[in-house]
DNA sequence: CGGCATCCCTTTTGATACTG
DNA sequence: CAGTATCAAAAGGGATGCCG
């Protein structure tokens, strides 16, 4: 009489059982993708990625501070009077370029502007 | 004194302007990723779905309305007694395959259930 | 400039119940 | 089985103000 069905592969969704699920729960947002994608560039600053994003301070600082702590984004800050802060992608952030290439091929295929038909 | 800035280039995010931001829009949270994650397996049911995402049914229902619309989901129904629904990626939906795949191969690379250092 | 805190509205989501 | 309807809780996100 146990709460979980024994015969339940992964009573709750362990995000364990498969590395995909972990990688779209770290990833699969709207924001966190958009600051990946804009962050493919190069380092950008804060108020560039908002502006790029379009997203408000208080989002866009959640989300970066999501992606930091999911060691996807690196910080790096100048000790200058005005503070000017950049954010880059570390190693494993980087290496989601090539998902971000084939959602870019996929978007370029499939999702015309206009939906062209002619 | 106008609400918008002349200066912006796109006041509040075209997403014409960049394929991949519609993208994003149209794949961009986790259950629909995860409802096609699970769809390039092949035609699902409604309920297997719904466990395999552990997705309540008004949720489900919701994503899969999103997808059908977004025209990456196809629905087949059986006229049978109890009814039975099954569920299965477009032509649209499939060429997202080479996503998933990286994105599972990132996820191998560098997601690690442990995060195994040695 | 970067970004946290507050207020408040909108969206998402889950339970639960009900229908074909 | 496959949904839809309703209600209430939770999360998301914008605007604004303030501080280092």
């Amino acid at each position: 009489m146990d709460v979980s069905d024994p015969e339940d592969p992964f009573s709750e969704m362990d995000p364990q059982a498969c590395p995909t699920a972990e990688a779209m729960d770290v990833v699969g947002t709207e924001w966190r993708m958009n600051v990946l994608h804009d962050l493919q560039n190069g380092e950008m600053r804060f108020n560039e990625l908002k502006e790029a994003t379009g997203a408000s301070s208080r989002t866009l600082s959640q989300t970066l501070d999501a992606l930091m702590d999911a060691g996807l984004v690196d910080r790096r800050m100048e000790e200058a009077s005005p503070v000017a802060t950049y954010y880059s992608l570390t190693e494993k952030g980087e290496a989601l370029g090539p998902v971000f290439d084939e959602l870019d091929a996929w978007a370029r295929e499939w999702v015309d502007p206009d939906e062209v038909e002619g």
